[in-house]
DNA sequence: GCCAACGTTGGC
DNA sequence: GCCAACGTTGGC
């Protein structure tokens, strides 16, 4: 039995077009204990809704799957790189990441203020106001929002 | 650009 | 182990 999660993305930084274009990412750059947690809980086949933060509007803009469980994320014993943190080492490397895979984009964004309204999603935790980047959505709020995302609302 | 929310750090 | 100070996230 597969496993949901919506994982937040900058779309300036990283995009759901960048993902489409490579197919398959590495998810570097997680810096929070319980982020970092719920990606150590996630198993090969996880579906993953992607989510624009910082976008206007902020929305859910397409689908992934978990391709690869977690690893050590290397970034953070690169001191170029600015995911660098110096208490990281090789027999305890503190941060991972995990690889996803595009699956589509939806028809439509779900905006943040739907999600908000929408029936069934009043308990997910992104229309909480969370900061976690990393966060667990059931079956059920997922069907939901690719319901939403399904038609072209314009 | 503001600022509320909240996670992290570090002095004690 | 408390908690004030500080830094970051992210909606607005």
């Amino acid at each position: 039995m597969s496993r949901c999660w919506l994982m937040k993305t900058e779309p300036t930084t990283y995009s759901i077009d960048d993902l489409a274009r490579d197919g398959r990412t590495h998810w570097e750059g997680v810096r929070n204990y319980q982020a970092r947690n719920l990606m150590r809980d996630m198993a090969v086949g996880d579906r993953v809704l992607v989510y624009h933060s910082n976008a206007k509007p902020p929305c859910v803009t397409g689908e992934a799957r978990v391709a690869r469980e977690a690893y050590p994320d290397p970034f953070a014993r690169d001191p170029d790189s600015k995911y660098f943190d110096e208490r990281a080492t090789a027999a305890d490397p503190r941060w991972f990441m995990v690889d996803i895979e595009f699956v589509r984009k939806l028809a439509s964004p779900v905006p943040l203020d739907i999600l908000k309204n929408a029936p069934g999603l009043q308990d997910m935790v992104v229309t909480k106001r969370s900061r976690l980047s990393v966060q667990p959505v059931t079956s059920a709020e997922f069907d939901i929002v690719c319901s939403l995302g399904a038609g072209d609302t314009r």
